[in-house]
DNA sequence: TAATATATACTCAAGTTGAGTATAAGGAGC
DNA sequence: GCTCCTTATACTCAACTTGAGTATATATTA
């Protein structure tokens, strides 16, 4: 059945399939990405997917996110073929894991062609304590924001977007072909960048980068229209489709932080209210409001203090808190409605 | 790179790729999901995984969920494939179309071995007014809480977990090996299944199926498990993974029904108010509170009166409502915290 | 015309949220 | 020691949301 045994003439080639990770920690109230430098593939090819020792690394190379390619022999499940090149390549020990989804585009890797194979990409969010990812590999943690610095919020409305994303995208929306496609152009732009009346959704990255890609504002549609790429000064691109996987998982874990005990992933054992308000904001993009995170996360009990308080901080000492992993508890927990920091 | 070139001695054989669809109407109340009749797989293989005339239509045949092959040669896009051949099978014409999760376990699809293949399923939802699936095939629309009795507390509780399954899982429980594994069992069906503290969370489908497979209580886990299926007499199974795959539709549908305006997909253009809220409490399987659920609706902004009244309900006659498809208002839009009914 | 449905409007207490003010407890400089 | 600065923690309060009613309107049917 499925009529994988049936021939059809005009059935393709095979599929291969890759597993891509978006690896995900905090630190220094950063969030950062885990990449891997590589030679865009446009200019040249190289025989792996995960970085080695003696790669490219010059300032030319495109970042990509680690991945590599699945091995049905090889690995009873899918999540047990990521953590295990993942774990063998990093020496990272991930813990929470989560599928993303599978990108599936023809013409997502230009080497397809030569393969004879469509490439398939699943794609996973994980998290990580941040740790050195020693041993073989080029991998470095890159603060997320490298790739996407118009959904940093914390210091207020980024530049870029006043400066260079709005302009741009205005432009793109009068350059309808029709007066009803301006303005439904115009629609959607307000939809997920926000406007007056709507405000920014910071959960809505895809969409986001999705329509800056259709404007053809960032590097990559350029790229793959087979323009004459000029190295865009304001925000990273990255290999193939890497630069949407991210913006899935950064979607997601954005979303997920308000119904699911995620941040306490990112967060080492132990930890001020401060310290864990920290890494929310680092994810969310935004500034939250310090009594009412403190009262939340008190009241949702999925905290404990230790009795052991931390001065390192300038101020009153705070005490230090650890998570609670009780399997009822498990369930909701949030952030207050992120607010979008002072106006 | 990826890998893909490179030999690998432990590399096995290639991978096949699937797309199963969970296609979801709402009529007369009910929640429906369309599916095909195959004979199991244990017993015999069929030619394609699309059921057509002439397939054994039986009494002991067993339910499939609509899938067929990806053939990477003819279609672009992932969507675009199961779009393909969804509606040449079913004249359906798919409305909203989500990409679930990618099913990959090794084992999971028997003929694996015979066809040298890994087989990995690309779970679909969609979302359809009912419409007869004319033509071709033998697809019909089953109410989908025959597979799932437990999860339609509409009319209250439902008898099948106080009397089948609660004593089996707590059977199951019970017969952990240590006392710390009992109690964790236990923690694990309070949270999945409910208890004095923890309300029913109806979008946990997928975890309440997952433990009620691994406690052995619902059929499809003794077929895998190759000890002979005892037919269970209060739920149906299906071929595979594909009851799995649904309760991944189910509780994916249920948690989006509470932040994005899928409810219309569901209705017809023009609806009364009461006919809306019996389309969200048929997908979410509770009841609703109608005049708040009123109150919530028109606040949102969603629905426009069309001046037109429905008298065929009996009492006073409602005025219909069509869906105002703004854009802008693609935002949240909810239930109110669906509330158990009265208990 | 009464009884019975259903639809729609309005009320109200309890809880949640956003945004403050007030107070506590440390260190640095003098 | 005292003052100033910094951060932590406690408490307040108005606005809004939610759950659960009661009240009224407008049909059909007996």
């Amino acid at each position: 059945m499925g009529g994988f045994g049936a021939q059809d003439d005009r059935v393709a080639d095979s599929v291969q399939i890759g597993l891509t990770a978006v690896i995900v920690a905090v630190t220094d109230d950063e969030p950062r990405v885990l990449v891997v430098r590589r030679v865009d593939h446009a200019l040249a090819s190289t025989e792996d997917g995960v970085a080695r020792e003696g790669d490219v690394l010059d300032d030319d190379s495109l970042e990509a996110l680690p991945y590599g390619p699945f091995y049905p022999g090889r690995h009873r499940t899918l999540d047990a073929g990521l953590r295990g090149w993942v774990e063998e390549q990093t020496q990272l020990d991930l813990g929470y894991v989560e599928q993303l989804y599978t990108f599936g585009d023809r013409g997502r890797d230009p080497r397809e062609q030569e393969l004879g194979a469509r490439v398939l990409s699943i794609g996973y969010l994980a998290l990580a304590q941040e740790a050195k990812p020693s041993g073989a590999g080029e991998a470095l943690w890159q603060n997320w924001y490298r790739y996407f610095p118009w959904e940093d919020w914390r210091k207020g409305k980024p530049a870029i977007l006043t400066q260079e994303l709005e302009p741009g995208l205005e432009e793109w929306a009068t350059q309808a072909d029709t007066p009803s496609e301006v303005r439904e152009r115009f629609a959607r732009i307000d939809a997920t960048f926000g406007s007056e009346e709507v405000r920014w959704n910071e959960d809505r990255v895809l969409e986001r980068y999705e329509l800056l890609y259709e404007a053809g504002i960032v590097t990559e549609s350029q790229r793959d229209h087979g323009l004459t790429v000029v190295m865009s000064d304001y925000s990273h691109p990255m290999v193939l489709d890497h630069r949407r996987i991210m913006a899935t998982a950064m979607g997601r874990l954005r979303g997920k932080l308000k119904y699911r005990p995620v941040v306490f992933e990112l967060v080492p054992p132990t930890f001020t209210l401060f310290e864990l308000q920290k890494a929310v904001e680092a994810i969310s993009g935004n500034l939250l409001h310090k009594q009412n995170f403190r009262r939340l996360v008190e009241k949702s009990g999925l905290v404990e203090g230790t009795g052991q308080f931390e001065s390192r901080t300038g101020g009153r000492p705070a005490e230090t808190y650890r998570y609670v992993r009780d399997i009822l508890t498990e369930r909701l927990t949030a952030g207050p409605r992120l607010p979008m920091g002072k106006r």
